[in-house]
DNA sequence: TGATAATTGTTTTTTGTTTCACAAATAAAT
DNA sequence: ATTTATTTGTGAAACAAAAAACAATTATCA
C-alpha cells in the first residue's frame, strides 16, 4: 500500500467522507462541492479539500468532485473490498449492543467471533456469531487469524485480557473500558470512553460558550 | 464559574485526570507524581505537568501531587458535587446498554428520562427509569430541567429529533447516530461514531506503523 | 547540616492542524 | 465567443498542542 503518510487528522476524517459519499450516490447525486460536503460532515470546506488533495487532484475546478468516482477512490483507499473480521470480548450489556449493532451495514467490518466467561453463552450462537471460552481466545485469534477486538470485559479484566489479546497477536484494540491499557508499541488501542465523553460535553458546556468539541 | 479558558485538548483530558485519582485515593495512596501519572493514563508527563498547571500550582516540588488535594481540587472543577440529569433518546440496542451502563457509578451524571416512540415500553420503569412518549419529549425535558441528552434514534430520526431537543432548550448532545446534525451555535454536540472508530482503526493498522491514535 | 535526588512549573522549541486568500481552471450564461 | 460565476488546489499565515529542557524548589539521606 505505502500511501503517502496523510496527516492523523485527515485520516479519521476519511470514514466520514466515504459514508457521506455513499449515500450521495445512492440518493442519485452525481456532482458535490467542497461546500456542500462541508454542510453535511461538518468540517470547514478548506479542511475538506485540504483532506482530498493529500491523494491528489480528485476534483475538477469550477465543477466540484465527481461522486461516484470519489466513492469509488476512498473504498480503495480504506479497503472496502475487503471484509474485516474482528473479535467481540466481553459479551455484557454493552457488548450485546455492539454485537447486534450493524457495523456490517455500512462497513466492511464484521464480528465474527465472540468471547466470554459466562458458561450458559459459551459456545451458543448470539446473533449470528459463536460465542467462545475466553479461556480459548488466543487459540481461536490465531486460527482466525482476526486481528482487530472490542475489548468490552469489566474494567477488573481488562489489562489482564488484554494481555492475552497481546499473545494472540492482535493488532488493534477497541477499548470500551475505562481504564488505559499498556500495550507492545506495535498494538494499537483506540479509546472509546463513555463516562470520559458525557463529562468532557458537561466541562465544556458550562465552560466555553462557543461550539463543537471534535 | 468562569475559569481561565482551558485549552480544549486539556479539557478533554480532565475526566480521566479525576477518575484516576479516585482510583488512587480508594487505593489508599496520598501522593502521585507526574511520570506515575503518566504511565496510567498515557499521556506525556509533561502534558500532564501542563494540564494541571493551567489551574495554577497543584503540586509540591521534589515530592509530587497530593492525590487528596488534586481529587478535591478535580473534583469541583468538574463539579463532581451536583448530578447532572441526561435524557436518553430511543431505546433500541445501543440505548438499552447506555441505561445500564452505569455511568453514575463512576461520575455524577444520571440517565433521569428515556423517550421512545414504542408503546410496549412508553409508561414503564425501564433499569428504574422512567419511560416517555417521544411525543411529549419537549413538554418533559422542560419540565425537568434537563440540559443533556444522549441520542441514539435511528439515523432516519436523527435530524427531526434533534430540532426537538433544541426547540426544548437541550444545551448539549451525546450523538450516537451517524449522522451530523444541524444545531444552532449555542448548542453543543459530541459525536461517538462507533463504526468510524472501527474503521480508523483499521485504516491506522494498514498505513502507519507507529502507536496510539487519540 | 550539607549534598544529592526528585520533581514541579514554565519557557522555549517543535510539531501538527486549520484556515485564509487567491491564482488557475472550468463551467455556464449570454 | 466572451464574459461571468464557480470551485478547486495550495502557499502562506495563524493557531493549537505536545514535547523538550531546565531553573527553582523541596525532600531525603548521610
Amino acid at each position: 500500500m505505502a500511501e503517502p503518510s496523510i496527516p492523523r487528522a485527515t485520516a479519521k476524517r476519511l470514514p466520514i467522507y466515504y459514508r457521506y459519499l455513499k449515500f450521495l450516490l445512492d440518493a442519485g447525486k452525481t456532482r458535490v462541492s467542497s461546500t456542500e460536503l462541508s454542510d453535511a460532515v461538518k468540517f470547514d470546506a478548506a479542511t475538506i479539500r485540504r483532506d482530498f488533495s493529500y491523494f491528489g487532484a480528485l476534483g475538477k475546478r469550477g465543477y466540484g468532485y465527481d461522486v461516484e468516482s470519489l466513492l469509488d477512490f476512498f473504498a480503495k483507499i480504506l479497503n472496502q473490498d475487503t471484509l474485516t473480521n474482528v473479535a467481540l470480548i466481553g459479551l455484557g450489556n454493552l457488548g450485546h449492543a455492539l454485537l447486534n449493532f450493524n457495523f456490517h451495514k455500512n462497513s466492511n467490518v464484521r464480528v465474527s467471533a465472540v468471547f466470554d466467561i459466562n458458561q450458559e453463552l459459551i459456545n451458543t450462537i448470539q446473533s449470528g456469531v459463536p460465542v467462545y471460552d475466553i479461556k480459548d481466545m488466543v487459540n481461536q485469534i490465531q486460527d482466525q487469524r482476526i486481528e482487530i477486538a472490542i475489548l468490552t470485559v469489566p474494567q477488573s479484566e481488562a489489562q489482564a485480557t488484554t494481555d492475552l489479546l497481546v499473545k494472540a497477536g492482535i493488532k488493534g484494540i477497541l477499548n470500551f473500558t475505562p481504564l488505559r491499557v499498556t500495550v507492545p508499541e506495535k498494538v494499537r488501542v483506540q479509546n472509546v470512553d463513555l463516562t470520559n465523553e458525557l463529562q468532557t460535553l458537561i466541562y465544556f458546556i458550562e465552560n466555553y460558550s462557543e461550539q463543537s468539541i471534535n
